[in-house]
DNA sequence: ATACCGACCTGTCAGC
DNA sequence: TGCTGACAGGTCGGTA
């Protein structure tokens, strides 16, 4: 669910309503498949420590804590498909599957919401930097490096979170079709003059998505329960046998890399 | 080494 | 109305 802008605006929104909080109690739930870390371990780092800031890496949620021994540690957060990180009002009602319920100092709590709970929760003492390179602020020549040795379709490749952490399913297709390239094509092929054009259209469709505040795709919301916009700019996702916006032809929807893939047959070549 | 594919979960929706 | 199957924004581990 949650790609790299809906987890930078879920990030930013956190910060601005939980940093400088500190947290008194938490409350994990019994069913451990969310957990990275184990629940006591996540309990005694989190209990007594302050948040002093959130932000993003990759997809990732990262709450940089200072515990109550004064030691820098941080809580990370993958929302996974459906998972969701909520500030509430403590006596607001709890939602199915939520896994874990902080309590704050300003009576807020912070709740981690998953039904499909394929997210994961992790506390860890070393900084993290997630397992591939930040699309946002990859140089051209980086990003043709990354690419132009790989024989899987240039879909799949964008997806490989050992290449760019962060461009998923959505903002691939979008990527794509800004770019003029076809989801299939082995990125091995792609000439350089394509792989500059993806380049750019990787990193506006990443920026104008931040900006709307991400795509909201059924149930979808920041940390205030607030929808993002991006949706409504999509070009290829979620389009199938609509015309495409720039030369009417209907959009195609294949499956490449295991995953629903959106793209014009004329523009895309 | 690389690429592909199923598995992990639950909810929703289309089709019968 | 109710059942069944396909599908969903992500990632991992096994297999070819």
């Amino acid at each position: 669910m949650p790609e790299l802008p809906e987890v930078e605006t879920i990030a930013n929104g956190l910060n601005k309503r939980v940093a400088g909080d500190a947290i008194e109690s938490v409350w994990v739930g019994s069913k451990p498949e969310p957990l990275k870390s184990s629940a006591s371990e996540i309990a005694r780092a989190l209990e007594g420590s302050r948040i002093d800031r959130v932000q993003r890496v990759g997809k990732h949620i990262v709450f940089s804590l200072t515990g109550k021994d004064s030691q820098p540690s941080e809580f990370i957060v993958h929302l996974g498909m459906t998972g969701r990180m909520l500030v509430a009002s403590p006596d607001a009602e709890v939602p199915p599957h939520t896994h874990l319920t902080a309590q704050l100092r300003s009576e807020k709590e912070l709740r981690f919401v998953d039904p499909r709970r394929f997210g994961r929760l992790e506390v860890r003492q070393t900084k993290f930097a997630g397992p591939g390179t930040e699309p946002t602020n990859i140089s051209v020549e980086a990003f043709a490096e990354l690419f132009h040795r790989s024989k899987a379709p240039i879909k799949a490749a964008l997806l490989n979170l050992k290449f760019l952490h962060g461009v998923g399913n959505i903002y691939a297709d979008e990527s794509l079709i800004r770019a003029g390239v076809r989801p299939r094509r082995r990125a091995n092929t792609l000439t350089s003059a394509e792989l500059k054009k993806l380049h750019t259209a990787v990193q506006k469709v990443l920026q104008e998505a931040i900006r709307a505040g991400g795509s909201s795709i059924s149930d979808y919301v920041d940390a205030d329960g607030e929808k993002g916009f991006f949706q409504f700019r999509h070009r290829a996702y979620g389009r199938e046998g609509k015309p495409c916006l720039k030369c009417k032809t209907p959009i195609k929807k294949i499956v490449v890399g295991g995953r629903g893939t959106h793209y014009c047959p004329k523009c895309q070549k």
